[in-house]
DNA sequence: CTGTTAGCGCCTTCAC
DNA sequence: GTGAAGGCGCTAACAG
């Protein structure tokens, strides 16, 4: 007991039995077993997860720096799995996570299938949705301004004076898919001009399908003269077969890429702070979790929360070149 | 008790009985209490960690994507935290992960400082080192070529008439930095060529840096015609000068880039595996862990594994453009 | 096949 | 200021 209290240093225990004890634990090495003492008080470890489609897009991987960053300076560890955009093992690491008496999750869900995200399925750990909000079940989310970004991107090309556009985007039934979308359509109405449905690409988020995608765009008897791409893995597979392509097409697309300034065709990018998302998320998560909190919230207290995280658009190359 | 058995499903329990006990669990949304469960068997976590410096380098990231795939293989969790590169952080973080009793964690060690890694300190928890060989302690770890990988690349500068080349590294006191240094100067020699000291930059691993030495090594009365770099961070620093810079320079550098073939200018990589990397240490750190696998071996037994990634000089642009 | 006993390591509570 | 009792939820070992 003495033991356990000067440990913890806590007071009421005398100066010299303290330095023996703290002499004594440093000597053997002893570590105090966080399992027991969370089993004792029935807080749940202070653990919060990251759940993702998959790390080795960027976008995700600075999600989990943000988090991180403001998890361990809050002395919260960092769990991270990845589903594959497969709502079956989302649902499983979800319920996983929950097993393990994880403090609280931030999810980035792979459908619009959000059951198995409410608070009853979760034994009371509280959720944090990034990138889509919340469908059927009441948590906190933070959103990127989808929308506003890729209207900006369409509104570029619209003033580099162009008129038939090609867009290579995300399933429709996805939140990102269907604001950024939104966000084209948007733009082109107001600009009057018709969107050409045969050079609407929709599909998985991968690179190599992007390519493909695009390779067809610019093989129609009457191609377009831009292409604005939904996100980077399209941006990236768009590119790649613009380099190869005779005649000079315009691009704009969302999300930053890290060496964007060291590409040989010029474009145009939705920029924000991926990482931002990270820890807004994180920091929404630990409201309802931090008992310390000053601002803490009821981990299912009515009324979520929302957080928006703003878009810039970023023209490339940023300075003249030889 | 009988609850116990049958969710465990373990045999030697009645069909009805155990049907009954399982809708009633449903019923009820009752979950097994992890923490419970383990402070009973004494076992730890199914949870390793991944200890890295920072998760924004994609060489990092790559890693934890590679342990994520062989931890979530095998019903493990994935434990992240970032050093910053801070001794004292690495440390405080290990530790942290030990008292939370995870199975194991494979670190890539900022320092040569490993003391705090050896077994007792770790509670005998088992460690597997990335990218860093131990010094004064006997674990299993994984490295990359670095020596074969930085010779290979010089020697392709050299075959280009080069014999004037810039260095920019990583800290001498590193793993990396030497053994990648090493590559370089055992290139120059082997080709009879004599390094210029003043060209030789070593730093942290940060773009900003890598591009004032780059810089500077341009600036210099009788500047190189060539630059090698030492990791992801350093090429892109350098690309950033050399893109503004008037005279053509070659470049070739340690890791590849997800978009390198769009690149404007010409230059060689060293490629590798990165998520290979991850996969390997995961499943060093499992076979000392899983009870289950056949093939595992005592968390600390004598002798320690090693397992080392190829590398392959990749080309960029790796073809032709209009 | 099912139930009872005891204890994992820690901490809350209450005596001394 | 220190220690003794008891219990968190679960399961190994043993009884019925």
């Amino acid at each position: 007991m003495t033991v356990s209290r000067a440990i913890r240093g806590e007071r009421g225990i005398a100066e010299p039995t303290r330095a023996r004890v703290l002499a004594e634990v440093a000597a053997l090495g002893y570590r105090r077993n966080d399992l027991a003492r969370r089993l004792r008080s029935g807080q749940a470890h202070e653990l919060i997860g990251l759940v993702v489609t998959s790390l080795a897009n960027p976008f995700y991987a600075q999600l989990a720096v943000g988090m991180e960053e403001v998890a361990t300076e809050q002395g919260f560890g960092l769990l991270i799995a990845a589903t594959g955009a497969d709502l079956g093992r989302e649902r499983d690491l979800v319920a996983d996570m929950a097993a393990r008496r994880i403090a609280g999750l931030v999810v980035v869900p792979c459908s619009n299938d959000h059951d198995h995200l409410r608070a009853e399925a979760l034994s009371g750990s509280p959720v944090v949705l990034a990138a889509t909000p919340p469908r059927g079940i009441e948590v906190d989310y933070v959103l990127v301004d989808d929308f506003g970004g890729m209207y900006a991107a369409c509104r570029e090309l619209i003033a580099q004076g162009h008129q038939h556009i090609g867009f290579l985007g995300l399933p429709a039934a996805s939140w990102t898919g269907s604001e950024r979308y939104r966000g084209f359509a948007a733009a082109m109405e107001d600009a009057g001009l018709e969107i050409d449905e045969s050079s609407v690409h929709r599909h998985r988020s991968e690179v190599d399908q992007a390519e493909a995608a695009a390779r067809r765009l610019l093989a129609q008897p009457e191609p377009v003269t831009a292409l604005l791409t939904a996100n980077n893995r399209n941006t990236i597979g768009a590119l790649r077969v613009l380099q190869q392509h005779r005649a000079p097409i315009a691009l704009a697309g969302f999300d930053d890429i890290e060496s964007a300034d060291l590409f040989r065709l010029p474009f145009s990018l939705v920029a924000y702070d991926a990482a931002q998302v990270g820890r807004e998320a994180a920091r929404l998560l630990l409201t309802r979790v931090g008992p310390t909190s000053p601002e803490s919230v009821a981990p299912h207290s009515g009324g979520s929360q929302r957080v928006i995280i703003p878009t810039h658009l970023v023209t490339y190359p940023t300075l003249v070149t030889r």
